[in-house]
DNA sequence: TCGTCTCTCCAAAGCGGTTTGGAAAATTGG
DNA sequence: CCAATTTTCCAAACCGCTTTGGAGAGACGA
């Protein structure tokens, strides 16, 4: 059923009809009406693709998953994060389109996404520090927004993003008001802009109590289980061990209480932990009580704000870029406590 | 730039154009040579949505996500399922599209999306036990292919699947073999068909030795941490405790352990644990040898050989259904070992 | 030299909507 | 009752591409 037929079905134009079904006011309500209930009887929709050539709008918005290789890790968040976005976006109408994308023809991709003007705004995903996305997204001139930011980004741009620095220093400074002065960070990989700001924050919060950063302290790697695991156990065999752990996620994190556990410690006894934790919806920091003290911040929450912003972006092309930060909430739990005292 | 500028720009036909950029024999060698470097150099595009209007295909499969509610889970395998389905639909030259949708307007949002034309087909996830989408679709005429079968079915559908009763009857006597005889199953939903399955395969290979099922061994849930940890130390108090458990996912795996070094046993020895293993690639079981003994299937590999065929289906409306069984293999981790001797 | 084939290329008709610029009909005001 | 509005509807152009049905130009054989 095509809007040709329902008009002849109606003995109207494809104009009325198409007024009638678009909430124009030049057609009274009358025929509205009988077009809307003829509408509904047929079971018709408009063709998307032919709206979309009429309108110029596709109502798609895309997220690019880079991806260099088959055994590019992807991101755990990536689920909830997408859950988010799309009931946000359904609101307003809007659909969401994945596209893996190569590293190494990123450009050429999302020049080619403008030109077929299969979308009409990109969210995107994952900054580094200096994301050469970001210029590039500029230059091209399509409706954008970042979850995350790019330290050392010159130009304005809009981002969501959630304040890691002042979170890590927060959770630093709980662990050193703990008494603690050991204190390891087992931080997401350091390119990326979220992990340079948590490892900024963490060392603004050293500092703050006297404390030099120790490299043998610090790492930085894909945020896994196993990761954590062997990381922790690394510091722990130090001469000097951590007293505390800062982890980038709660993956991580599992990984961390399991080296813990096997060590003879005792999590929030021994040694203490603090993480970063998404609120996936999958990996949930607990039940009633929070195994971990968190810095938490729900990715997915994050996912709706990005796409109601990017759709503000796109109804106004030339609207001044948005910035609109999330403060993470310190959530208090079982795996920290007061600094050991020296034996 | 669009079609009928470059052509004015060539001084030829739009027709000529698009036959020389489509690869049509009626132009000449010399032409299309002519062509397609204009169109690389005026970086040339052709509009997806013109494209599709004329074509009459959408070059974009969806994905829909189900979701009741707010607090409704993500599956854990979406990023890696996604990431391999958009790989090999990219490979194609298709896009994938995600819609939201909740549960009481599944028929609707199906009936809209091909009426809308939006997608040539589509993917469906998690099925359950008779699920009604298939029915559904099949009414609608619309390609589609499931992740998962769905017992019960009498109407034929393509589908891809993993062995889900025969690896968890291997898995289940895989313990027999080892002398177990007291086995917990912490199994996913079961209304979900492959948890359905999953405990069929338990069942029977319990049957082969004798042993009746015990209901307080069993459960039934979605597939977190906490859940795993619980059941485990529910079943681990009883008075007859089981010396082996079976795990529908790795996540629920973890809590296991977990709750198992919380009862100050040792995993392996005293009591044993088998896990699914989706490979998902934030989510590796061990790094050289593996954690827990599996049964492994790459989630990411299903989603790469979903896509093919669904692409083989669009291609060829009546194409005989597709039934691709992918068998899971059971690799041995430091988490079984013989049953212990009864004290 | 002329009809017949190929080779190239093109004008125009869709695909299914939206939107502009009127025109006919109904309403209002004097 | 008639002119001036307002209301209601429509024909046709347009969005950017593909594809059908030729047409013109050479090449070829007779």
């Amino acid at each position: 059923m095509n809007l040709k037929t329902l008009a002849e079905n109606l003995g109207l134009s494809q104009t009325t009809v198409s007024r009638a079904l678009n909430g124009y006011p030049e057609v009274s309500e009358a025929t509205r009406q009988r077009v809307q209930d003829a509408a509904v009887r047929f079971n018709y929709r408009p063709n998307s693709r032919a709206k979309g050539l009429a309108t110029g709008r596709s109502m798609v918005v895309a997220q690019i998953v880079p991806g260099s290789s088959e055994h590019e890790m992807v991101n755990p968040i990536f689920g909830d994060f997408v859950g988010g976005a799309t009931e946000a976006l359904a609101r307003f109408g809007y659909d969401m389109m994945i596209t893996r994308v190569l590293e190494d023809d990123q450009d050429k991709i999302y020049r080619e996404l403008h030109a077929r003007g299969a979308v009409d705004g990109v969210i995107l995903q994952g900054p580094s520090v200096e994301d050469a996305r970001i210029p590039l997204l500029n230059d091209i001139g399509m409706p954008y927004i970042v979850h995350g930011r790019s330290t050392g980004m010159t130009a304005p741009y809009s981002w969501v993003d959630v304040n890691n620095r002042r979170s890590f220093r927060r959770a630093t400074q709980f662990l050193t008001d703990l008494g603690h002065r050991r204190i390891g960070l087992i931080n997401g990989l350091e390119y990326m802009d979220f992990a340079h700001r948590r490892r900024q924050g963490y060392c603004e919060a050293l500092e703050a109590v006297g404390v030099a950063e120790d490299p043998a302290l610090l790492c930085s790697a894909d945020m896994t289980e196993g990761y954590g695991y062997r990381e922790t156990r690394r510091m722990l065999a130090l001469d000097n061990p951590p007293t505390a752990i800062l982890s980038a996620s709660m993956l991580s994190a599992i990984g961390i209480r399991r080296a813990i556990q096997d060590c003879g410690l005792v999590m929030g006894r021994d040694v203490s932990v603090i993480t970063h934790d998404d609120d996936l919806s999958y990996l949930r920091n607990g039940e009633d009580i929070p195994i971990f003290t968190a810095t938490r911040s729900s990715v997915r929450a994050a996912g709706a704000i990005l796409a109601e912003q990017l759709i503000s972006l796109i109804a106004e092309p030339d609207h001044a870029p948005i910035q609109h930060m999330l403060e993470a909430e310190l959530v208090v739990g079982a795996s920290t406590g007061p600094a050991p005292r020296r034996t």
